[in-house]
DNA sequence: GTGATATTCAGGATTTTTCCTGAATTTACC
DNA sequence: GGTAAATTCAGGAAAAATCCTGAATATCAC
């Protein structure tokens, strides 16, 4: 006979997906979609709202709101029994060493088989985790050249001046925004320059579009 | 009685939401997949081989070897009996405007709700097109402003400069590179400040990114 | 406190960017 | 050919950005 349904909950902003796969999961054996959200306030709503939580829950990161980071931290402080996988579009390394960081069981990329989606499931249920080879290759990577590039951090001005640099003021006003000299500001750009090895401006810009400091 | 089943073919790059829609769509009374492809490419291929072409395709924008609109375009030459309709996360305008003018029936977007997919598959089955109000705003909106901002053309030239501009060269170097005085360039860079009213490189680079001009 | 370190800021100089005007040359068109 | 328009380029100057060194101040550990 058959052990008892597992129950899954959807957080995805994209209703088209989580309504489609809804019908994929629930044509699984052995699993049954409780409900969706479009968000992690959403999913707090209903969780308490709900009196019984799922057994798993699949977490889009790129949500409006609550994001899946937030959302990841918040499960797994307030329903640690709540087993849950993140589901996302890119596999950006730092991405998913945060989500699994926080505490997810899983990293799903949403190109992957429907198959897959459900040995996923399965193995979550049965050995508490799944990885893909894409992401076991990743964990593999991120801890290996660790060394070569060092981590880049930022102090708080550094970083709005940084921000305010991709604009089209001067440093003059930068600096008044800012409320500090212009020399500075011209101190940090300097510092800058130096420790991310650029020539100008337009580096600088550059750097912070490649590293989500700024978006456009 | 029933009349016959309507034959949907998904084109999409993500497994999952391919997938799962599948299941979603097999669901609606009156439809059925007959097979997905991942790209344009791999449609093209299937349609040749599979006798039989089915009544709708969902076909999503952004795919790898053969996206979108290609698609759309080859679609509506080659299988014009074909209605399909475009399958997007964002709501960009101008990516709206070309597929229909590439001869989509509709625009979805995957944040919709799956009831109304099928109320979109059936208005394309019934009346031959589906507009969301969304999209209709849109289609209102693009024809009514279009006296404010005119076109932006550039020509050979100016381009060339406006990528190099994206870069820690300065203007003397972009000078070499393209075989022109320093003050030809200088003339461009005026010019284009005035068209695009901007103030200094940093907004042409903010330009350059927010139009598509250059990646980064 | 006291020394070490980090932060803020100045002086001063050079390079680059930005701005305005106009001239020489090329191209387009009738 | 001749005229209009576009393109290329110069002179010259002000503003901004870039670079280097060092000093005053604040912060922190002990």
């Amino acid at each position: 006979m058959k052990q008892r349904l597992h129950t899954v909950v959807i957080v995805d902003d994209h209703l088209l997906l989580s309504g489609s796969l809804e019908k994929l999961i629930n044509s699984f054996e052995g699993f049954k979609v409780l409900f969706h959200a479009s968000n992690g306030k959403e999913l707090q709503h209903k969780l308490k709202a709900n009196g019984s939580a799922p057994d798993i829950v699949l977490l889009d990161i790129n949500m409006p709101v609550m994001d899946g980071f937030e959302t990841a931290a918040w499960l797994t402080a307030n329903y640690p029994q709540i087993k849950f996988l993140a589901l996302s579009m890119e596999d950006d390394e730092k991405v998913i060493l945060k989500m699994l960081q926080n505490g997810a069981k899983g990293y799903l990329l949403k190109d992957i088989h429907p198959d897959k989606l459900e040995i996923a499931l399965c193995e979550v249920i049965d050995r508490g985790y799944y990885h893909s080879e894409k992401v076991a290759a990743t964990l593999l990577h991120s801890i290996q050249p660790s060394n070569k590039k060092e981590e880049v951090k930022f102090k708080k001005n550094e970083l709005t001046f940084l921000q305010l640099a991709c604009s089209e003021m001067t440093y003059k006003e930068i600096a008044d925004i800012m409320n500090l000299s212009p020399k500075t500001i011209d101190g940090y750009r300097q510092e800058l320059f130096n420790r991310l090895n650029i020539k100008n401006r337009v580096g600088l810009v550059i750097y912070a579009l490649k590293n989500n400091i700024i978006e456009i």
